[in-house]
DNA sequence: ACCTGAACACCGTTCAAGT
DNA sequence: ACCTGAACACCGTTCAAGT
């Protein structure tokens, strides 16, 4: 019985340990992240954690930052804001939409994350370089932040019951089709934030056409 | 010594449990709701709560559809969309952002809660009898529960530390305002969540004229 | 019906002990 | 440096016991 206190080669990285605690989160949730039960997924006792996370918290600070390295700014490279603007906040739903159950967590903002932070920078300097006043870069920067994380918290389409008898016409006049909003979930979602997306950035050109090409400006649509 | 197993009046209700609850929550957040501290705040001990609800998540259910009880979407009463959007999203967002730390509980959606279904029935049904199709109204309740949601999660301006080393212009050549971003928070928050409210009306306004009164259709905005 | 304490299987975290 | 088991003060929930 040769039980090693300590390999030779650590069992244990916080890459490993991120990248599990994803994959943890993402497939049961995060009240099924504790520190034994991500210790017993990577084969190591509770402590064991400790020797490379200070806390769990800082665990969760990893894993969202993680997420948040997904998203692609890219989109504000060719000096259009609204070009700039869809493609980040499609690109940043993306990314939280994949791991919705990381939102809450992300919704405490970038801190001093450094994927955050890059993200932070590209949007508010795009913005910002397309002429927008920094004032206002940085409300349209919180507005989209506002919109994804609410459209990647939890799916609307999924927060009503799949069941005809759940919505009483007397009570409810309205929702007598809303049991079938689940089935539908997809198109919802997508659809709403779309939709919302567009409505947002054609909402913003018209209160500020003096940020609009004027090539654009004869089809604003 | 007398202690009674059973007094003759219950010491306990549904309704005192569940504003105990959210005072908790609003001023330690969700993590210091324990079933044991909030049965010590009511003076009872931990196993009582069960006579009055099955399960902590019960109660947390009932917390929430307390929070919506609050959102006022009277606005729609005109018949006037844009009027019936704008009102219920400020209501809906002063309710959340008085107790953001239930909002990401809030996302799961109504469910069978019966405050949130007849807010949800309110807001659709006022779109749908203002002339939106049906399809559409769904989405235009489902973007703004995102924003709303998203703005009430969490402050954009306190997601920033409030420390100017913290953003080291090699990295982040835009962020060299950042840490000022936390002393005026609320101004940058609900100075985003308006313009982009109005941004969100202004845009579905111009994509859907036909819906607009002829009376508006002179002055958009 | 409605409260109690004891008990169960869990938590996050600390720490002395091993190599 | 990096892992271990034991221990601490906590969890949510069940249950038999009291009135």
């Amino acid at each position: 019985m040769c039980v090693m206190a300590r390999p030779r080669k650590p069992l244990l990285s916080r890459e490993r340990i991120v990248a599990t605690a994803l994959e943890l989160i993402d497939a049961e949730g995060l009240p099924a992240l504790s520190t034994r039960r991500l210790a017993a997924e990577l084969g190591v006792s509770g402590p064991s954690l400790y020797n490379h996370f200070t806390t769990k918290d800082e665990i969760l600070d990893a894993v969202a930052d993680t997420v948040i390295a997904e998203v692609d700014v890219a989109a504000f490279e060719g000096g259009d804001w609204r070009t700039g603007l869809l493609g980040w906040a499609r690109s940043y739903r993306a990314a939280l939409a994949a791991h919705p159950h990381v939102v809450p967590y992300l919704a405490q903002g970038p801190g001093r994350r450094p994927a955050g932070l890059r993200m932070a920078d590209a949007a508010f300097g795009g913005m910002v370089e397309a002429g927008w006043p920094p004032a206002q870069a940085t409300r349209v920067c919180a507005m989209v932040r506002y919109f994804v994380a609410g459209s990647a918290l939890g799916s609307f389409a999924r927060g009503f019951v799949d069941d005809p008898g759940a919505y009483d016409p007397a009570d409810y006049p309205h929702l007598g089709q809303a049991h079938l909003l689940a089935e539908h979930q997809r198109q919802v979602d997508e659809g709403a934030f779309e939709t919302g997306l567009q409505a947002l950035v054609d909402g913003l050109a018209l209160r500020h056409p003096e940020l609009v090409p004027p090539t654009d400006r004869a089809r604003p649509l």
